[in-house]
DNA sequence: CGATAAATTAAACGATGTTCAATTAAAAAT
DNA sequence: ATTTTTAATTGAACATCGTTTAATTTATCG
């Protein structure tokens, strides 16, 4: 075949993203090959080539609508709560339940970080300050006359936790006998951090 | 060539790690070829395949190794102190040092899970737990009314704080403009979880 | 309808991990 | 010493990978 034009290029950019997430989810990132994504799509290799530069580009697309859907999750677990601690303790078992459900697609998100020579697209980190962002409004009323710096670095502080616990118990290396020991390590961080901030 | 028996096959084992290592500092775990490694020792390819199952396993034992060396700086940090707290701060400190000096080993360590079909040694979480200990122990000795299961508990909550700031340093998504926020956030870590587990 | 332009294909390229029959050299036996 | 046996190493092959590009096919425009 030739010229097609079943679908513009944003459809067909957006069609890609899709058929690559949903091959992340079935098999993990390390399996998906170029031709699968091409035969998931209807086309043949070469075209995926015209609308992204790369496997990688491909990838790191995927990586931003992810972004969207674990802060989506997460601003819908703090909105169900009015009491700041109950907010963080909503958005951290979210965070967690995320990496845990959708493991693959986690692990490209954040355990498999790009080779250096490819540069990640600004939107990326627009979408993890957002993130982060929703921590430090809570810390903020948690305790209102801790100043901006702080709050930058204590929101920094508590989620180095939950993503560390969440990367750890995906990789299976908590190692410990206690089952949930995962949630038991975010109870403790939060029950801890929060003591510790209102005290600041 | 034939038969050559230049090294027993402990010794090729021990070389091949020692060479994949290298490698994998200079470039990352992803550009390291099989090739590559066969010419490093001066074999060719389809050898490396008598001393180990694959090239998966190849890594495997390369983060034995990385386990060891990382183990052997936080037992170092920790003995140069008398105090608990301050034990914990070294340790932490080294940990992350680690990580920062020794990017590609870290990444291959703990960011590159092996895919889910080949099975972990058991080498590897002896170490892992080992390392939980060193915590555990400070722990102990900073509050010794605290039982045995949050013991357990508090070094893996502590740790994933430890080791998530790590990860997101060394993947450049902490995204703060502050300089050495990744230390800050060790810091405001290990002074309010400290703080919080005395009170305990 | 014919010419132009653009999208898609098909085939090729070099490189990858892995396998295995053939080869080589060391060790054992005569 | 020479021959036989045994085991280590090679070298070539295989399927598959990401990527490039000339050729082809279709849509669009004059």
């Amino acid at each position: 075949m030739g010229r097609r034009s079943d679908h513009t290029k944003e459809e067909l950019q957006q069609l890609i993203i899709d058929a690559t997430l949903d091959l992340v989810k079935e098999q993990g990132v390390s399996n998906v090959t170029v031709r699968q994504i091409a035969k998931a799509v209807g086309y043949t290799p070469g075209m995926l080539y015209s609308v992204f530069e790369n496997l990688q580009a491909i990838f790191l697309h995927v990586n931003v609508q992810s972004l969207d859907t674990l802060f989506a999750k997460c601003d819908r677990a703090r909105k169900k709560h009015k009491d700041p601690e109950g907010s963080i303790r909503a958005m951290a078992m979210a965070y967690l339940k995320f990496a845990q459900t959708n493991t693959h697609q986690f692990q490209l998100l954040f355990q498999a970080p790009p080779p250096e020579d490819v540069v990640r697209p600004m939107e990326l980190g627009v979408r993890i300050r957002s993130l982060f962002e929703l921590v430090e409004d809570e810390l903020k009323k948690l305790n209102a006359s801790v100043c901006n710096t702080n709050v930058e670095i204590g929101a920094r502080t508590l989620w180095s936790g939950v993503h560390g616990a969440a990367g750890l118990r995906m990789t299976n290396q908590l190692y410990s006998d206690k089952k949930n020991a995962d949630q038991l390590v975010v109870e403790m961080l939060i029950s801890q951090f929060v003591d510790s901030w209102k005290r600041l």
